[in-house]
DNA sequence: TGGTCTTGTTCAATATGATGAACAAGCCAT
DNA sequence: ATGGCTTGTTCATCATATTGAACAAGACCA
């Protein structure tokens, strides 16, 4: 769920620090924290503190995540998933064809889906996380959606983004089969 | 970019302690800090170390994220940007035509892009920032991907996953046009 | 060889995070 | 009330994060 191990945050440091070209004064200055204090956290000497850490992601230019989740993974990814290995669930009764775009080896808070809609069916979902967001994208036909009290309605070539922690419908309208390219983004923030 | 004040992390333990329905002497136990750290902590009265937050998180069984970017803006988005109203680009001379569908609400981290590739039409990156990745679903039409040394040709309904901080090169292969979804998913995280 | 930068590391001093124990406030019995 | 029992806050103490200054190692030049 989390990092088994306390993060290492000195050599994120040092590296960030290197890849831009800084002097352990540059970043100094830049941040307000001592020259001291910055060598002995990239040499893992000490034990900072979260103010200190923000100061540092601040002068570096970055988020504070990457100073802490430590170096990801250097696995080089290349998958590909053929038309006809690619799991489809054909959920509910009138629900559209869903095609699960990504597999394992994905980021763990993004999803693709591929939709195809028969005449007349609807996907109907319940809210998700807070934070959580849907991109669609309609290669074909045309479909309305519902969020809240919003609502639109898509045809080829459009583009939608909303949040999803309510409930919302993808509706296929007219006639004819519809496509939709559908990315759902699970953000890991908590509620406000 | 990132926040603009350091995060205050007292509330977001209170109240992630207070929906688990955990006591501070609970919480003290399960991960390992004292409860009267815990409860300057809580009050903003002290500014605890990393290592602390962290077992903090992990007593809490959440990301560290959680603790530290404080509870984010509970803007609800609704966005639809139709066809025409999608900016398009041309770039070079034998390149597809880029339709980019990310507006400026969505998440900086995350670029979706609707290619269509005319015969012969090729589009060749140079590499991203280490990390990133980029996620195809082919549309119509076949395509072949090239990134490194790895190859693969592609074909409607297939999806392909892979890392593009090196050169990698999408080309339209066979008659008729070809259109291909793709995702740009810039990773924070740097090498290892 | 000696200067004079620059970069990064240690040093003593201070500020402050972290701890266990004592403390106060509330609640529920009898 | 009185006594336990719980929850959260302060207290003295220790541990350590943080700092400015001094220091050492290297590069570059005259």
């Amino acid at each position: 769920m989390e990092p088994a191990k306390p993060p290492m945050i000195g050599q994120n440091i040092k590296r960030l620090r290197k890849e831009q070209q800084m002097t352990l004064d540059m970043l100094s200055e830049k941040s307000g924290v001592s020259k001291a204090m910055l060598s002995q956290i990239e040499a893992q000497k000490v034990n900072p503190t979260v103010a200190t850490v923000w100061k540092i992601a601040r002068g570096l230019e970055v988020e504070l995540d990457s100073l802490l989740h430590g170096g990801g993974s250097p696995v080089r990814k290349f998958s590909v998933t053929k038309s006809r290995e690619i799991t489809t669930l054909d959920t509910s009764e009138h629900g559209p064809h869903i095609r699960v775009l990504s597999p394992i080896e994905m980021a763990e808070d993004l999803e693709l889906y591929l939709l195809t809609f028969d005449p007349g069916s609807v996907l109907d979902s319940d809210a998700h996380a807070p934070g959580t967001e849907e991109y669609l994208t309609v290669i074909e036909g045309s479909v309305t959606v519902t969020v809240g009290e919003k609502q639109s309605t898509l045809t080829p070539g459009d583009f939608a983004l909303y949040n999803c922690d309510v409930h919302h419908t993808i509706a296929h309208t007219g006639s004819g089969s519809a496509q939709v390219h559908m990315v759902v983004r699970f953000t890991r923030r908590q509620w406000a």
